[in-house]
DNA sequence: CATGAATGAGCCTTCATTCAT
DNA sequence: AATGAATGAAGGCTCATTCAT
């Protein structure tokens, strides 16, 4: 391991402990002696890496962030049907939110209602999250898929507005167990928003194995 | 004025001051001495009244919930037809928020995200408002009004989610500049959440069981 | 004792101790904890008093030259001739100084080299002491009691830096033992600076090229 | 350049640069790794050199002393006569001065007045200077150019101290703009002191009581 | 020799909270 | 009932200094 790489390891361990502690506590109650304590580090340190305890907060979602758009650009490739790319999407979110609840905490019930974060690093990262949706509602409508007489920032906002919602109850009351539970639901919900009224006949690209969303790339399409 | 009156006066004052400066400044940014000047009261007073500065956070809620609850009661009375009243419910939500911005941030950019608050008599005030929700949704359904395979839970979360949301992006960034610019948006995603499918048959492009399940048992489904 | 001047006391009990702290340790070995245990006083109360520490550096000597002001004041108005008020406004310095160590060590090897100082309501205080000086030089001038060709801000400057230098010595390695020994030959000196030439003509050694100081090698010089 | 030479010339260098920040910010403000970077060193070469923060202070004057020291005495064979001995030296002072403004200021204002730089090497170099003055007065009273009663001590303290006020005056507020325009003023003072008298008799004013300063209000004063 | 990196130690400052009046 | 005053407790942040490479 290279200097370098040692250097980056430490502030990845000082960020994953940081959103474990800043997750559980809340960031007012958390103190930088706690975090160098967990993360093995000293306080002079975390100093070092992100001269503030607010930019350390803020630094959280950085890398995250990241590696969930790559994530889901690098399926999206892979999907057919705009429908799809909303359940797609959808999942996605919900799994990484599952697989990184004390990350998810600190997002949705820290950094999300901050003023400052905003004007952040991380949060230009969650734009381009949020971009992913709006591209997935225009070429939708554009292929004719959806309606036409869509708002797209009302559309995305039921969307992130719905998913948050929930996510942030499974947060502080643990309901659903699972938030892969609520997928189909919200599902439900985006087709009811998006669906043409007056389809038939029967719309036939979503036979098959939708429960993954994911179709091998060779798959045949139907014409449409 | 009696003395008790003259009391009560000061705690509105009080709650009222601190609605605006946590507001402003965030929670652990504000200090009691700050809302003792503003309100030109003393701090010991405001521990007389309140014990705690976090007591006094979560009383914020109170007694405007209540009126909130009361105006909401009173006028679904008046309403026939329950997605007339879905209307009516959101606007006056809206509104609400519109009318008191400093209490609906310390609410939503604050309150809601504190564990602790769950267990208070605010949040109680709360959780009947929702109950409104969930009421007129079931009625909804029995009268025939909805669709019947509704998930009012969801729904719910729909509801709410979105709206939260929504009114998050306007405190934070004054997007829209007023609130009930966005009525008729969200009343048109409740009516195609709620609305009766009259068209046979069902969305086509759910077919088959793969994401949603959600289908009657016995729905007919499309060749594919 | 009123609450008021249970508070003034206070302060001057903060005060001294800080004095005395300062003037052993200096000011960034001193720590604010350590005022506040020596004058049986908590941080914060100090805090509450003078907002910094610094601050309360700076406050050390506002009150105390008040006090040499009126003093000198006080005296000099039962004194005639300008020469002995130079020598009462001589023996009063030195003998506050010599009263009150730990504050002088304060003022002249702290404060005197503190830029931010001289925008100190205590520096106004000691620019007033100043002009006594000033002043006692004019009058002896107007009177005719000293030299007329005297440039009062260097025979000020000399009064003040040798008794400064001499106090220096006195606080840093105790020589004069006391203070007030230094008090004759400063008076000398002050005398030799102000007292008119009766004789004529000039010093000798002055006449001539003293401009550069340096004589050329073959330079005549007078007998001496 | 050898080896040693590189290193002298890094050791001026870190010297340099230590007297520009400190003189600008004070000790304490100053930070070793402000003078690593400006010195385009790093922070362990200066402990490698310096041993410590203080030490590196101490150390800015020892090698600048000893060059004043060494152009006073050149300087000095080539005058004849005591008092223009006492105009070159302190014209080469004041000039030394002027040109090393940073380095003053951090001999008048902060080493002078620190009681552990006494037992220093660089405070060495500087009694040696002292010692210049003492020569020199003690050879112009015993070669009778000088008054023979006076006392070598305080008239020492006497230059120095008005030397090092007006040199304090010039540091912190700019006055006079050219340190050698208070050198013909300094002269005077100077002579004045050193010059015989060569009236008689005495100065009348000194006659009497001038023990205390405080005359009986109806004394009867000379006529001046 | 030079230095990037790590850290122990500590201080100023802030408040929520209490209490005597 | 109301409050001016006092403080205990704690935390963010800074550096001088060390050491492994």
């Amino acid at each position: 391991m290279t200097g370098m790489e040692k250097i980056e390891a430490r502030k990845v361990k000082i960020l994953e402990t940081a959103a474990k502690v800043f997750s559980k506590k809340g960031f007012q109650d958390t103190t930088i002696s706690e975090i160098a304590k967990a993360s093995r580090t000293s306080e002079a340190s975390i100093y070092d890496y992100f001269t503030t305890k607010e930019n350390l907060l803020f630094s959280i979602p950085l890398e995250l962030m990241r590696q969930l758009h790559d994530v889901m650009e690098y399926h999206l490739k892979l999907i057919r049907g705009s429908i799809n790319k909303v359940y797609a999407v959808m999942n996605m979110q919900l799994m990484f939110y599952q697989e990184h609840p004390e990350f998810t905490a600190v997002l949705l019930l820290i950094l999300k209602h901050n003023r400052r974060f905003i004007d952040t690093e991380s949060h230009k990262e969650i734009r381009k999250n949020l971009r992913i949706f709006d591209r997935i509602i225009e070429e939708g409508v554009q292929s004719g898929e959806f309606r036409e007489n869509i708002n797209p920032y009302y559309v995305r906002s039921t969307f992130i507005g719905t998913m948050e919602h929930i996510v942030i109850n499974w947060l502080m009351v643990g309901n659903p167990k699972n938030l892969l539970d609520a997928s189909d639901q919200l599902f439900d919900i985006c087709v009811k928003l998006l669906e043409k009224d007056e389809k038939l006949p029967a719309c036939p690209f979503l036979s098959g194995n939708c429960g993954s969303g994911v179709l091998p790339e060779n798959a045949e399409l139907p014409a449409g």
